[in-house]
DNA sequence: ATGGTGGCCCGGCCA
């Protein structure tokens, strides 16, 4: 099973892009996030001509989160459940062939004093919270998307650049290791453990062409998920040409 | 780089 996680930056002016894209690389299974779409807005016919099932959590003109599949869409749910709604769409979730999928775009943050950062990590706690509370961490459960988080100092470009700005902020990477605490893990990095590879890149000063980035999309999935990984990359090609997404799919498969 | 580019949609906000 092929699955990949792919920021589109509005899912409008990408729809073509993300047509030729599944056509090329034959995913069974994608998360999308930043679809910038209400949900009447969402093009699951033109997914569904794909042979793909859909579903979409979009608030209209930011965020929008939404999972596509082809083997199974199953039991979804919507951020953290509603007893405790998030303002933001910003989670999604199914059972897609076998697998419980979340598709998450996590807060960007803006700045280490700004409330939204604040929003940022009281976000990452609930979703270590939701996981802690509805799932078994001995089940194949995938957390993919933008989590505005570069792991480590080897997944960004200049460490010396993000001093005091958000993405490599202790408290930010201490979030995080709190959901590998619960059970996730990086499976890209399981396959490909050299520094400087990108998911990320500004669309400002040339950064792409200067491989200047961040690893900041993640597949973090359980140990039975970690188990399965037979192959993962960024597809970088996503990021070339016409009107790219300023985020490349990371894509990942495990094995049946 | 208190810049830069590109999405929303036409004045800023957000990334």
């Amino acid at each position: 099973m092929r699955i990949a996680t792919w920021n589109v930056n509005s899912l409008k002016a990408r729809l073509a892009r993300v047509e030729e894209w599944l056509a090329d690389v034959q995913p069974d299974v994608v998360c999308l996030q930043e679809t910038k779409l209400a949900d009447g807005a969402f093009p699951a016919m033109a997914f569904q001509a794909l042979g793909y099932d859909s579903v979409h959590h979009g608030e209209g003109r930011w965020n929008g989160v939404a999972i596509l599949s082809r083997v199974g869409l199953d039991n979804p749910v919507n951020g953290f459940g509603p007893e405790d709604p998030d303002p933001q769409a910003r989670l999604i979730w199914a059972t897609c062939g076998g697998v419980r999928i979340a598709s998450a775009y996590v807060p960007n943050g803006r700045s280490l004093d700004d409330d939204h950062y604040q929003y940022k990590l009281r976000w990452l706690a609930r979703l270590r919270d939701q996981l802690a509370a509805s799932e078994d961490p001995a089940q194949a459960i995938i957390v993919a998307g933008d989590y505005n988080i570069a792991p480590t100092d080897a997944d960004v470009w200049d460490p010396k650049h993000f001093v005091d700005a958000t993405h490599t902020s202790r408290p930010e990477r201490d979030a995080l290791a709190e959901l590998e605490s619960w059970g996730l893990i990086d499976t890209f990095r399981l396959l490909q453990p050299e520094p400087r590879l990108y998911s990320w890149w500004d669309y400002r000063a040339g950064r792409f062409h200067k491989h200047e980035g961040m690893r900041i999309d993640l597949v973090m999935g359980t140990q039975s998920v970690a188990d399965r990984v037979t192959f993962a990359t960024i597809d970088r090609n996503a990021r070339k040409g016409q009107q790219p997404s300023d985020h490349a799919p990371v894509i990942i498969d495990i094995a049946d």
